[in-house]
DNA sequence: CGGGGAATTGAATTAAATCAAGAACGGTGG
DNA sequence: CCACCGTTCTTGATTTAATTCAATTCCCCG
């Protein structure tokens, strides 16, 4: 064991070693010295829930990696009203490369640490490193599938639809290794009823009046607000609209 | 003028001599010998409005810019409810790389010119051009802009505003050198009430009652149901909800 | 324990969907 | 060229899902 670990982690900085963006993330594009470099000029950063990231319209002059939480990116209208438009988990990276302004707003929506770089590093790597910019193009690829799916359910789907592939999704998303074959799981809400109504294109008295309902039917529970325990990821599913 | 053709097309093939992608598209990224190369084992088609370009689950294996028409990308629900999750105008390149499955249905929504290449091929010369990579990532983030603004538009904009969103998004997309200055703009639609319909995530019945509405308050008008006349972009903005 | 934001619940309203005719358009063939 | 047909589009009447408005109730935190 020990031995494995010296191979594996050989030339590798500290503050990669357990990191997952390494393992899954872009990083996992670099070799031990890229690494090394990267590590030098990078530092990793936690977040309050709340706080802003990127401000809309703001130079955006560094990029990261998402390590844990839960960011939200969120884009307005001129009135106030407001749209989620997507959520980074770790290991994402977090950032729009080639434009100097961002269009969106991303926020801590839990508590988040980051791992940070200077915009000018990363856009040289990528110049140095295709298979930097691959594993970036991969990323875009798995966002913008998930924006289009995202699109269906606010275009197409129900009130009741929306909320259940909500859950669905952080389900998805809080427990990667969620096999499909279990029925059952658990976790903590990483966004406020507000915030979900953001995401779904709903008021926040139609997500509650719809969780309201997912819970005296009996498919979840719902402990502190923001405890749910899906009880049947099957029922969930066929009410999801998919 | 002569000379200066001459020169600029020395070595390029008469297939991609006037093509939009070489210089907005990502064949822009090939010297001359990858161009020739490339257009050797590429073909030029027209497809019939209506006709299927990419089936749902079904394997891809070619892609294709798009050299004039438009295409719609759409995402099904079981049920029969359908979402339009994106257009497509020259010279935007068609397909999903990096997976065998496509998870959406592409059709040509006008009339469509295409120009394939095998899927081995463009993977081979993505392998061999990392800048051929870069400008795909380019426009996939684009693409991730634009989905991500539609999702502003399904989530929190009323059905007069998507409508006039649409229009707006159309007016610029099919004529790009459109000045920001000229308040009047006239184009065939390229979709039909039913299509914007699902593009909006609304009726047909409210995209025909709402194009109504903008048509009696004088600021577009109609003939022959699918030839627009704007006559005040101005104003069309300000109703766009932007 | 008590204050304050977050969430739930209920009643009334409304925007958009649904249901139901017609009208306009665009091919086709006489 | 015009009459016919099917499709697409428009318009109107009604219904409904979701919003809005208005109290409570529930948590979290000091």
């Amino acid at each position: 064991m020990t031995v494995r670990q010296d191979v594996h982690s050989a030339g590798i900085p500290v503050l990669c070693q357990s990191c997952e963006a390494r393992h899954r993330g872009v990083c996992g594009a670099l070799d031990p010295d890229q690494l090394v470099g990267l590590a030098r000029i990078s530092s990793k950063h936690t977040i309050e829930p709340g706080a802003e990231l990127i401000g809309d319209a703001e130079t955006v002059d560094s990029y990261s990696n998402v390590l844990s939480g839960v960011v939200k990116l969120t884009k307005s209208l001129s009135d106030g009203r407001q749209q989620i438009v997507g959520l980074q988990f770790a290991p994402d990276f977090l950032g729009r490369p080639f434009k100097v302004e961002s269009a969106i707003n991303a926020e801590a929506a839990t508590a988040v640490s980051l791992c940070s770089f200077p915009r000018a590093s990363i856009e040289r790597m990528m110049r140095e490193s295709p298979e930097l910019e691959h594993r970036l193009l991969k990323q875009t690829l798995n966002e913008l599938d998930e924006a289009r799916d995202w699109m269906v359910t606010l275009g197409r789907k129900t009130a009741a639809e929306k909320v259940a592939s909500f859950l669905l999704m952080i389900a998805r998303n809080i427990d990667p290794t969620l096999d499909p074959a279990t029925n059952v799981t658990s976790f903590e809400l990483p966004l406020t009823r507000a915030d979900i109504a953001d995401f779904l294109g709903l008021t926040i008295e139609t997500v509650s009046r719809q969780l309201t309902r997912l819970r005296t039917d009996g498919l979840i529970r719902i402990e502190n607000n923001r405890h749910v325990t899906v009880t049947s990821l099957t029922r969930l599913a066929s009410r999801s609209g998919a």
